[in-house]
Parts: C-alpha cells; sequence; structure tokens
DNA sequence: AAACGATCCAACCGCCATGCT
DNA sequence: GAGCATGGCGGTTGGATCGTT
C-alpha cells in the first residue's frame, strides 16, 4: 500500500523470456550465486524487475527442477498435502523435490480441482459433496472429518440419514445446531476422541505440563514415516495416536477417507 | 482449412512478513 | 517503535496451444 515499485518499469522488459536474457540470468547466478535479486538485473545486464529475475530462475531455469508430468502418487501427496496446509503452495513445494509452488498452483487449479470433484469431493473443503441433507448431516459432525480413524468409522458406520431426521433439518432450514437435532444423526457407536491440535484427552502420563510440551507430528499423517522426511518418533502401531516421546500421531488416510 | 472455444502455464500484480536502520 | 527495503507468497491474467465443429 503506497509503495514504490519494486523497480523502474518504463526501463523494464516484460513478458516473455528470450532464449538470450535467460542464458545471462543463469550465467551471472552461476557465476556470483542468488543475492539481492534488486540489484541483480543491472548487474547481470537485464532490463528486468529483480522480482521477475527471481521468479524466472525459481520457476524455470533452477537446475534442480524436475520437468514433465505429476505422478499419480505426487498428485496424491499433493491432495493430502492441501488437506492439511490448504493454498499453501510453497509449503506442499517443499515436499516435492523439483517442484514449484508456481507449478504446483496450476496444476492444482487445471488438473487436480478437476480430478476431485469428479470423485465428488469438494477440492477446498476435501469433504464429500453430497445432497444437501448429507451435506446437512456432515455440518453437524464438522470434527469427524478431521481425524482419519473417525472419518473411517463414520463412513462405515453411517446409515442413510433418518428421514425424520432430514425432515426435521428441513423445516429449520438446517440451521440448527441444538443439542435435540445433533442427537438425531449422531452416530451412538462412534469414538469422537478429537484431537487435532493439542491433545485433550487424558493420557497416562497427564500432568499440567505434559500437555503444553506436546505438539502435533503431522508427518506420519502425511504419509510420511520416521527414517523418511519425517524425523519423528515411530508411532505405536497398535494405537491410530500415540503420545511418545511428546508427539501426536495420525494415520494416513485410507481409501475412502477425507481430509476436511 | 478456418473459426471458435477450452485448456494450459508462464508471468505479473498486489500484499504480507521480515530484517535492517 | 517507526519507517523503509527486500524477499516471498498466493491470486490472477493473458498469450500460446490444443481440440472440436
Amino acid at each position: 500500500m503506497g509503495r514504490s515499485p519494486c523497480c523502474e518499469k518504463a526501463h523494464t522488459n516484460k513478458g516473455a523470456w528470450t532464449k538470450e536474457e535467460d542464458e545471462r540470468l543463469v550465467a551471472y547466478i552461476r557465476a556470483h550465486g542468488e543475492g539481492c535479486w534488486r540489484s541483480l538485473p543491472k548487474a547481470a545486464g537485464l532490463l528486468r524487475c529483480g522480482k521477475s529475475c527471481r521468479l524466472r530462475w525459481m520457476n524455470y531455469l533452477r537446475p534442480d527442477l524436475k520437468r514433465g508430468n505429476f505422478t499419480d502418487d505426487e498428485d496424491e501427496l499433493i491432495i493430502r498435502l492441501h488437506g492439511v496446509l490448504g493454498n499453501k503452495w510453497s509449503l506442499i513445494a517443499g515436499q516435492l523435490p523439483g517442484r514449484t509452488d508456481n507449478e504446483i498452483k496450476n496444476y492444482w487449479n487445471t488438473h487436480i480441482k478437476r480430478k476431485l470433484l469428479a470423485r465428488g469431493i469438494d477440492p477446498q473443503t476435501h469433504r464429500p459433496i453430497g445432497t444437501a441433507a448429507e451435506s446437512a448431516a456432515l455440518l453437524l459432525q464438522p470434527a469427524m472429518m478431521t481425524l482419519p480413524s473417525a472419518s473411517a468409522a463414520f463412513a462405515a458406520a453411517r446409515p442413510p440419514p433418518p428421514a425424520a431426521a432430514l425432515e426435521s433439518l428441513s423445516d429449520d432450514g438446517g440451521s440448527s445446531s441444538g443439542a435435540s437435532t445433533g442427537e438425531t444423526l449422531r452416530c451412538p457407536d462412534l469414538n469422537l476422541d478429537l484431537s487435532v491440535g493439542l491433545p485433550t484427552t487424558a493420557a497416562a502420563d497427564d500432568t499440567p505440563t505434559s500437555h503444553s510440551q506436546r505438539a502435533v507430528c503431522l508427518c506420519y499423517r502425511l504419509g510420511l514415516r520416521a527414517g523418511e522426511a519425517c524425523g519423528c518418533q515411530q508411532p505405536d502401531s497398535s494405537a491410530t495416536t500415540s503420545s511418545q516421546q511428546g508427539f501426536m500421531y495420525f494415520r494416513p488416510l485410507e481409501q475412502g477417507q477425507y481430509i476436511r
């Protein structure tokens, strides 16, 4: 707001980069490394603004960039990461070596969005796109979909919504969040031990300080395990979550499970 | 072959976060 | 703490390409 432009627009080129400009930029960075982007164009003899140079280098000229189509594994990883991180493209790109945030953003908008819609999943919320009644039922179980174990149980246990419940929903416009309506649709066998973020369950070693010392490790939930990119503790294989070493783990999503 | 619409993707723009003075 | 410079990010745009009629 009210900031001066990053460069003098009157003296800079815009639009597609020429081969010669690319070569100049690459040669300069090879010789001097990535430094001050603002002064780089002048030093490299480029009529470009520093931002433009940075973008060109980061998204196209960097030697470690991976070219070519995204693999199915990359697709799935992007979907999972997006479910957790949202539109934090740079963070997502950080988990995909050789891919840029811009590339992933474009790929998301052009391919994955469509793929998820074809699966009946809302690409923004990662929740199923169902009938109005189904959506209303989901709204009444908002936290359930955040935990894979809970969502699996939900998927398995969820009966067709009772007609009476649906009627009562439509009667009040679906805006009711009162206990009575919630009870009508509740799945009695579900364990809603929801604890994304700081845990709320009382662990065996629970003390006033143990909670504040815990952190949530999302690596495992994203399909990474200790010894891979995640350097966190291996989760307890018999438990859905584990609080070893002060970390909480969540199992990766199974087929048919969704991240909210 | 031409016209048109759909799709893709590189690049731009504006804003925010951070570091420095 | 205020103000400024810079890097970085996410949303959007527009030209190029592809597919269909």
